[in-house]
DNA sequence: CTGGGGAAGGGGCCC
DNA sequence: GGGGCCCCTTCCCCA
């Protein structure tokens, strides 16, 4: 799914620095929708009239101060949110003259940013190119800017709770940040604007806060859109819900006794893996096996990972009151799955994963819609349902002698299309995994980790739209669609393998290489087609009129159609099928042989050159 | 306009 | 025959 083009504000008159913007109505969240790209949205126009800013409509600040963007590092930022008493009023400064034609583009101030407990900074690593990237050492993502970093621990990353370790210095406990700056000087009271990501917000809770007293105050005077909702997430709750994520970053020792250690490396793998032996991921596996004798038994065993919490609380995994989990094979409370294939995930089911997959979302989602689209009898007996609460944990059918699980989840390339790619294929813990199979479970539960949080910011109203989509068994429906289902997006496969491959776009496992130039793909086919290029001269295309060489079918058509309008490409030339193929064998035996490999293979190789 | 990657569908081979 | 996989091709998106 392509991003949203949102609007972006933009000087249209000289703005001298020292004036201030504001107030900013709503609920703030500066940053929660910046991303490292920057769509081109439509420009909107301020100036400065008789002492106040309006914009082109005449619309007063608070009107388009939340399409104002949040600034990707301090380089594009012009503004910075201040206020003048911690909680009160947030304005935005203008931090040096901005020229007219220029984006307006903001970020917080220090004393704001330790406020909302936000890193203040962000140490940059460097990629194979020299560039700068900075890499959040919870979950391994790699951003280009700072400030997209710091957007993302505070209020995306699965692993980080919201924390901010974001520097390899902070991360390796150099200095204090590993302290909550708000646990300190500046009170946490309930209207600490944190933690607004982990809630989910029924309609009921939206009536609420549709009657704030800001709204009331006028400060909400339009109903948020979009694009306000970028910087003034209007729809989740703010300290009107004292809620289960309420303290959490006040706790920063109870966090911390869970056992998480940022900038030490193991520290993410070994969640999951140093905890447990090869011997313990195989008797996992082969428990998650012999639960798919019968659906009914696995459906059974699933429970809650937290015992601490009562079912009928429905806790957030996320909440910080059970510091203990029993699974050995946890992240901070993320469960991690036991070794299971890429395709497999709807096979090999362990009860920790549903559980996993925040069960206080269904617990504001009306059970009826539940049991509209997914009848009890679908549910093995209703055993999937959670006694106590009432409420499935998880939307399970049984179509094909295969588990169905019809996520309610919003398509993940929603959330992670704005991301860069992380470096799937190298090691993360710093030497390559002995058993490759380990690395990919890492990738894998890593990533489930990370849709699980990711997903759950998603609201109600966009799952039951995905879901709508879903093909079921439903006997109204028609013939049922015969197929492999994804787990994540609902999509279904007519082959088993197109899953497999689908999968890897999903948990971003990609154990083949370039082997000239070292890029990773999930995907043989695009592997080949890009070791196509690696082939210098040796391309099959080749333009008739010009001359022009090119790689791709595609890339002559458009070519031809572009440069030589009226001329049309000869349906198949002998000679240039005599290169195609040339090309395409030396581009199979390279393949094969030199070009392109996969981690087992390189794993095959190294350890015969160890030998 | 062009180059490149992501994703997916379908044909075909091998076991 | 079915499963797994490779491969080609196409479409789409993006820089």
């Amino acid at each position: 799914m392509q991003a949203t083009r949102t609007p972006s504000v933009f000087a249209d008159c000289s703005i001298p620095a020292g004036l201030r913007i504001g107030p900013v109505p709503g609920i703030f969240k500066l940053g929660k929708y910046v991303s490292d790209r920057k769509d081109a949205g439509v420009k909107k126009m301020i100036r400065l009239v008789r002492g106040e800013f309006v914009d082109e409509s005449g619309s007063a600040v608070h009107e388009w101060i939340g399409l104002i963007r949040a600034a990707r590092n301090s380089q594009e930022q012009n503004l910075e949110a201040v206020s003048d008493l911690p909680g009160g009023q947030i304005f935005y400064r203008v931090l040096r003259e901005i020229q007219a034609g220029e984006e307006l583009s903001v970020w917080y101030s220090s004393a704001l940013a330790q406020w909302f407990d936000i890193s203040t900074t962000a140490t940059p690593t460097h990629d194979e190119k020299g560039e700068e990237r900075y890499i959040c050492w919870y979950c391994w993502r790699i951003f280009k800017y700072p400030n997209t970093l710091k957007a993302h621990v505070h209020f995306h990353c699965a692993l980080s709770n919201g924390k901010s370790f974001l520097s390899n210095e902070q991360a390796r406990g150099t200095d204090n940040f590993s302290r909550s700056p708000k646990s300190g000087d500046i009170p946490n009271t309930s209207s600490s604007p944190r933690n607004g990501h982990n809630t989910l917000l029924s309609d009921s809770a939206k009536r609420t806060v549709s009657t704030s007293p800001a709204t009331k105050a006028g400060l909400l005077k339009k109903t948020s859109s979009e694009e306000q909702d970028r910087a003034l997430d209007m729809s989740v709750t703010s300290g009107r819900n004292p809620g289960h994520i309420m303290g959490l970053g006040g706790t920063p020792s109870v966090i911390n006794s869970m056992g998480f250690h940022p900038g030490v490396r193991s520290a993410f793998k070994p969640m999951g893996l140093s905890k447990i032996s090869p011997a313990e991921v195989t008797r996992v596996e082969s428990n998650a096996k012999s639960n798919s004798i019968g659906f009914s038994k696995l459906l059974g065993s699933i429970k809650s990972p937290l015992p601490n919490v009562h079912p009928s609380k429905c806790a957030h995994p996320m909440d910080t009151t059970p510091p203990v989990i029993p699974c050995a094979n946890t992240i901070r409370g993320f469960p991690l799955l036991p070794h299971f294939e890429e395709t497999s995930a709807f096979k090999h089911v362990d009860s920790r994963m549903h559980s996993a997959l925040s069960p206080s979302r269904y617990s504001q989602i009306p059970s009826a819609f539940h049991f509209e689209r997914f009848p009890l009898s679908q549910f093995d007996g209703g055993k999937s349902y959670n006694g106590d609460c009432n409420i499935p944990l998880m939307p399970f059918t049984v179509y094909n002698g295969e588990l169905l699980y019809s996520s309610p989840y919003y398509p993940l390339k929603f959330h992670f299309g704005n991301l860069l790619k992380y470096p799937d294929t190298v090691s993360y813990f710093g030497a390559p995994a002995l058993n490759p199979d380990l690395n990919s479970i890492t990738n894998i539960d890593r990533e489930i980790a990370m849709h699980t949080q990711q997903l759950s910011d998603i609201s109600v109203e966009k799952n039951r739209s995905r879901l709508e989509s879903i093909p079921t068994s439903n006997p109204n429906s028609g013939k049922p669609k015969k197929g492999h289902l994804c787990l994540y997006c609902g999509k279904l496969y007519s082959r088993k393998y197109g899953l497999k491959i689908h999968m890897r776009t999903h948990t971003g496992y990609k154990p083949l290489k370039c082997k000239v130039c070292f890029r990773p793909f999930g995907d043989p086919s695009n592997l080949n087609k890009h070791i196509r290029l690696h082939a210098e001269g040796n391309t099959p295309y080749r333009c008739e009129f010009c001359g022009k060489v090119l790689v791709r079918r595609r890339d002559l058509e458009r070519h031809v159609k572009s440069r030589h309008p009226g001329q049309s490409i000869k349906k198949t030339d002998d000679k240039m099928e005599d290169i195609f193929e040339d090309a395409e064998q030396k581009s199979d035996n390279d393949s094969d042989v030199d070009v392109c490999f996969t981690d087992d293979q390189s794993d095959q190789e190294s350890s015969k050159n160890n030998d």
